[in-house]
DNA sequence: CTGAAAGCGCTTACAG
DNA sequence: CTGAAAGCGCTTACAG
């Protein structure tokens, strides 16, 4: 590997000189400037990201905590992808690496990684790689890691979990309009009996999302009961067995707000079960707007994340704390109402040239 | 930030004596061993990981390269969080973090990141960063900078591309083979007219899946014919377009194999375009077992990539060269075919207890 | 505008 | 088994 000493020999100039070339190019003269920046292409020569980080205290990399934790099992982020690319290439053209911790729970092993939903690690390993910032994705179950975290003063931004600090912020969906968006589409299409699967207690975005739910019935002069409310924890069986629930009651809903498409593709499972029709005998809507949303039968209306957006805007957030600035508000991602077929719409209309699946 | 040094003053020994606890805690005689250690816990002492990379010229990151570059703007990897798991899953459990490297094809911004294709830059990136190793998925047009940098003999292995050196190797599924058996089930039931959508050119598993596919055929007798092997990009809409250019042959096929699920579901379409049912009127198979292959209808029947253990695989591989071995042979993924609708078979089951979308 | 020097926080031969 | 010292390759006040 050529160094920067190496430069400096055949520039003729000291290594104080070539490192300015690369940090501060407007304090060295022109002339000098230019030679050490030839030298330095033709012999392949880029700082030393180690050293550099050591003496900057401060590497152009940003920490990704994301629980691939045999403890939760069944943890599958809805968009996970997007969201990398979106982030990535943020981050990327502003010359910073991500960098996926380790994450283990054993704590001997602390040495080789974070442990998970302990806060204490988190800085640690922030400091020792000299972390510019850090990207928390929320598992389910290490929210209170990452709010306590935030209060380090290092500069993180959570995905769909609220954390403040002087340098921490969120960005999550406008949860509680997209669902009550929902709720008053379903509305409009003249159901009155609608009820909700939500998701697990605890999680943000399920809670915003029946907020919504209940505000949209409200906004519809619809009453609320008790006994549509059933709870799930956002996967397809929850769907499932909590919509068998909800069809066993004595006034069965005719429509239903599933907090997402997985429960929702569970509720369609479960009415075809129960042998009815959907839409016809019974509405549905997701949330997310998974890939799969479009392809199950009905195709799935449901209430659409900005994904590729999650994760640009989440870099953007992070990068501002990054150069100086303070927190900003928690940034709100606007949903989208994507009407399909589960809920039936006053005119069907056929698609021919474009089938769909 | 706590430091060796620290730590040494409080132990009453020398800060080489708390360096040799964590790396050689064997050459530390016990009694001095236990009390920098207890030391070091209380104070949650953990050795600096840029200065330590910095001294012993590695790191514990273990570098990515993802293209997610505008120039391929339809790139989308048909697992990669899958992927991500296994590989960080893997990777975890052994100390190493996975840095996935800012990529620009901005030349003049080189010490922003690499730039993709330039077997220089990762060379350049992973000695700055003095990386462990690197994984690289193929994202189509890069192979070349892949083989080069294998050749460089710093530790790598490559997903899906077929790569060589002191220490590189690469993982793969058994795509011939996956192929061949595809071929061989549509045989099986009866069909004579095979044709087959192909992948990308230059591609590697593309090439292997048409590969296995002449093989199935030859395997079961049945003759090839150029014009029922006709080219697509693994992407939906060359299903589309290919499976239609098939159905207008003068003898179209009865059976297809795509090379992919979303040519697959291309070719579902454009069957169903053409108002034939699918599988009555058409077979069709596809490959990699994406979540939607079993929720289109029918529900498609396809060769499955193992997911998890591509990452597993991949992981096992590096380690093994980073910890010094030599670069073992490239690993060959079984497939596995899942039969379910899409083909028809000879005693269809109806599934009423478990309904399918 | 430039250089000499200290410092970032470790690791590792080399002595003892 | 342990310490003093050199070194990893930069960056950044501090002088000039």
């Amino acid at each position: 590997m050529v160094t920067a000493r190496e430069v400096a020999q055949l520039c003729g100039v000291s290594v104080a000189t070539v490192s300015r070339v690369f940090n501060r190019p407007a304090t060295v003269s022109a002339p000098t400037r230019e030679r050490v920046e030839r030298v330095a292409r033709e012999l392949d020569f880029s700082p030393n990201e180690s050293a550099r980080a050591l003496s900057r205290q401060r590497s152009a990399m940003i920490g990704l905590v994301w629980d691939t934790d045999h403890r939760r099992p069944g943890w599958r982020h809805p968009f996970l992808q997007d969201l990398l690319l979106g982030l990535k290439s943020a981050l990327s053209s502003h010359g910073y690496h991500l960098l996926l911790l380790a994450t283990s729970d054993d704590a001997r092993n602390r040495t080789a990684g974070v442990s998970l939903a302990d806060p204490i690690a988190y800085v640690g390993m922030t400091r020792r790689h000299h972390l510019a910032g850090l990207v928390l994705i929320d598992s389910g179950s290490d929210a209170e890691a990452f709010t306590a975290f935030a209060q380090s003063g290092l500069p993180c931004v959570a995905l769909d979990v609220a954390v403040a600090g002087p340098k921490a912020t969120y960005v999550t969906s406008d949860n509680a309009a997209g669902a009550s968006e929902a709720v008053r589409h379903l509305a409009a299409l003249g159901h009155e009996r609608i009820a909700t699967l939500t998701g697990p207690r605890g999680n943000a975005p399920a809670t915003a999302r029946t907020e919504g739910y209940l505000r949209g019935m409200a906004d519809a002069g619809l009453p609320v009961r008790d006994d549509y409310v059933v709870s799930g924890d956002f996967y397809r069986g929850s769907g499932f067995v909590g919509m068998r629930r909800l069809l066993a009651r004595k006034h069965p809903p005719t429509a239903v707000f599933a907090a997402s498409d997985e429960m929702a593709i569970g509720a369609l499972l479960a009415a075809r079960a129960a042998g009815l029709r959907v839409p016809a005998d019974l509405a549905i809507v997701g949330f997310d707007d998974i890939e799969v949303a479009a392809l199950v039968d009905p195709a799935l209306t449901t209430v659409a994340q900005d994904k590729a957006e999650f994760g640009t805007a989440a870099a953007g957030a992070l990068l501002g704390m990054i150069e100086n600035a303070a927190a900003p508000e928690p940034v709100l991602l606007p949903t989208q109402l994507i009407v399909r077929d589960s809920c039936g719409t006053p005119h069907r209309q056929a698609s021919a040239a474009a089938p769909r699946l």
